[in-house]
DNA sequence: CTCTTTAATGAGAATTATTCTCATTTGCTC
DNA sequence: GAGCAAATGAGAATAATTCTCATTAAAGAG
């Protein structure tokens, strides 16, 4: 069993009073190199690579201990089913109500926000995702450029 | 069928080459009284007692729809299912990751963000979701008052 | 108001995603 | 290395969502 695990997170789940498997350092190691969101069918497919006889049920029963103990975190984007990141860092996405369209943004102030509401609720906070919803530039255009009625292809 | 919806949401409708049916007046209405949110099957179930025969296949058929025309949108808590909002106004939450639980807060200073992002990407942005996540006073409470060694309990 | 066209509908089947069950295995402590 | 509870994987069971198709009815024309 070959896997480059941080040492802090195999000691995070240690300390939680859990077992150290080959299927949860896969799970977590698969979450680590993350460039993207990946659903709970592809973790399983790429754990496997790394711990050939991974189940599914254990894939879901990881994800959700990781879940409880705030390293990994669930995410929706349009009408996909959930996807897991890490659990620090945050989102900023603007998603297009009418094509499903996604754009990443950096710059954002939340974090001075998310200091205050720590204070005001007592919450330890470690990520936040924003998300703006409205109509990407290319469905306004589709939109402006013809008239409802004359458009015989937008109601499938 | 006695409905109350606005007419200009059943402009948007009809503009848009939909036609206006029983179900969809259903469907629109109960998300419009929303004071939560519902999940598809609660609002067929509310559908149902404004328009008796509608179909669960409809709902989601309606609810899609609606999504695209930025009416509703989808919104996820915790790893409950989706449920659904109006598409305006926004949403801000505080989420524990150890024990789910969902606080709302009120003010928010993402809508000057959202104004350059507007400029900048040219959407037309109609709301937004802001979300920290962390762990709740409880969840802290608990943690801290005893090791993870002795706390029987805290793997299932 | 009636007719025509075609989108929309509802029932139920089919598919997909997720959770559960249980016999077996395996980390971890001593 | 032995003992024990936690963890696992296979597959069954369940829940959520989508698809199919015969039927209905909204909208527009006349
Ligand atoms: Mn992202
Ligand atoms: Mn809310
Ligand atoms: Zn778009
Ligand atoms: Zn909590």
């Amino acid at each position: 069993m070959i896997h480059s695990m941080s040492t802090d997170l195999i000691q995070r789940l240690r300390l939680a009073g859990y077992k150290i498997t080959p299927p949860r350092l896969a799970v977590l190691e698969v979450i680590q190199r993350e460039g993207e969101h990946l659903n709970p069918q592809e973790i399983l497919e790429q754990a496997q690579m790394i711990h050939a006889q991974t189940g599914r049920a254990t894939v879901y029963r990881t994800l959700e201990l990781l879940t409880q103990l705030g390293i990994v975190r669930p995410i929706y984007v349009g009408d996909n089913g959930p996807t897991y990141i890490r659990a620090d860092g945050a989102h900023h996405h603007l998603v297009c109500s009418r094509c499903g369209r996604i754009v990443e943004f950096d710059a954002c102030d939340a974090d001075s926000m998310g200091c205050e509401l720590e204070t005001r609720f007592g919450f330890r906070i470690t990520s936040h995702l924003l998300e703006f919803y409205g109509i990407c530039p290319q469905c306004q255009a589709t939109d402006a450029s013809c008239s409802a009625e004359t458009m015989a292809d937008l109601p499938d």
